[in-house]
DNA sequence: TGTACATCAGTGAACGCGCGTTCACTGATGTAC
DNA sequence: TGTACATCAGTGAACGCGCGTTCACTGATGTAC
């Protein structure tokens, strides 16, 4: 809420940094009540201005929502690519920070994540969308390229694209079910990040890494409790 | 289209199927235009009834959507109920066929997907939704239980229900993003069941089944072929 | 440094539209006797 | 079997509302000279 000029409330006939405050506030209209729930005019009066000024900026409401999901997959390409910080302290560890990172974006940036993944704007309605969204799940690829060149010899593996795609449709099932703020999420007997965790080790042990330990403490940590699905049996 | 009176758009002052029609209509709106693009005035429209009428049925436009998920739920128990077929002819295979099931599912019937997973309406909306719901998620958690029973000794492996969610996510995460039939899908260089098989696979591996053949047929099959993410590297 | 002018960004009024919802109504159906 | 009546399901007109979009406009900003 502070623009350019710093006094409250006290904007000139121009506003100065329209887009970006259009762009705000859609994002906050998100949060509030899911990508379907938000109107240009809605945008428009948020930002405090007509309602015929947001087309100085957009060609209309789907051109704004696009530029939010763009910008969506450039701060997720940021946080997983911070996440796994090429692959530090070893590769494994790092693949499974990813897998954080994700549920973690999911969850922060619930706004974002819907722009992105479920308002119903095709992938490739912008060149410079297609190409976010690309460039998001490269860093995906890299870790997963990473993570082929060291499984074991002799261990039958798909090619690193599918590896990285597994993880991706992992990952994003376990955030679209469980890992959202808002109402419709399903309750769990467990956290979505042990959900997670647990799953993707399972995952590369059956790529021929050695993860007995780890599984085991999800295991044990998460068995005990009982939610509505009923109680996880021993 | 056919109603219990049988001359065509012959019907009298009582439509005498209006709430039935009212979902039919409903289904194909969300077919057409995605669970956000459906008004109750256009149900009522396309069922050839007046905007009032509607609420003879439903309260609201969420509750006629609350309904249609219900159904989809219940619809989709059934379908995977016949793919499991109680574990014929061996536990392994039976689970698979449950994942191409799944997203056999989400491909042939959008509309109901759609409103069960994407349309915003709670799931405890009312407790009829709740439990269709949990009625499905039962079957792939029994088929988890059987096989959870099978895994080999020593191995160490979570709760036969975090391995359910474990395959419920990992099939709804491919089912979202690549699975669907509508605009926003994103391209893959290789079908969905492919990828969803390859991964299962590799997850009952970590888990100590033999299935090395099986990951290598998949591997192998999919592997040349390149798409938008890039060729898949050998 | 000042002035004239072009360009730009936001205004506010207006429009048509479709939606949700209510209402008294009416035609059809079922049922008691 | 017929008749009277209650109940039910759909009608159509009406309402207020907010949205999308266009338009001539106007205030502010930047720039050429």
């Amino acid at each position: 809420m502070s623009w350019h000029k710093d006094r409250r409330g006290e904007r000139g006939y121009h506003h100065g940094n329209l887009k970006e405050a259009l762009l705000q506030a859609a994002l906050g209209l998100i949060a509030e009540k899911g990508p379907a729930g938000f109107t240009f005019a809605d945008a428009a009066r948020t930002a405090g201005v007509s309602a015929a000024a947001p087309y100085r900026h957009f060609r209309d409401r789907d051109d704004l929502l696009a530029s939010i999901a763009q910008r969506g997959f450039e701060q997720f390409e940021a946080t997983l690519t911070a996440a796994w910080d090429d692959g530090r302290p070893d590769t494994v560890t790092a693949f499974e920070r990813i897998g954080k990172a994700y549920l973690n974006f999911a969850r922060t940036e619930p706004a974002f994540y819907s722009a992105m993944f479920e308002s119903g704007i095709p992938v490739d309605s912008s060149p410079e969308l297609a190409a976010a969204g690309e460039r998001a799940f490269a860093v995906i690829r890299a870790a997963a390229e990473r993570l082929a060149a060291l499984t074991p010899p002799g261990v039958t593996r798909p090619p690193a694209m599918m590896m990285a795609l597994h993880i991706w449709s992992l990952s994003h099932g376990v955030a679209s079910l469980f890992g959202r703020g808002d109402a419709a999420r399903r309750k769990l007997p467990m956290s979505p990040e042990d959900l997670l965790e647990a799953g993707a080790l399972i995952y590369l042990r059956g790529l021929g890494f050695p993860t007995d330990q780890n599984v085991h403490k999800s295991d044990t940590s998460t068995a005990p409790k009982s939610g509505p699905w009923g109680t996880a049996p021993k």
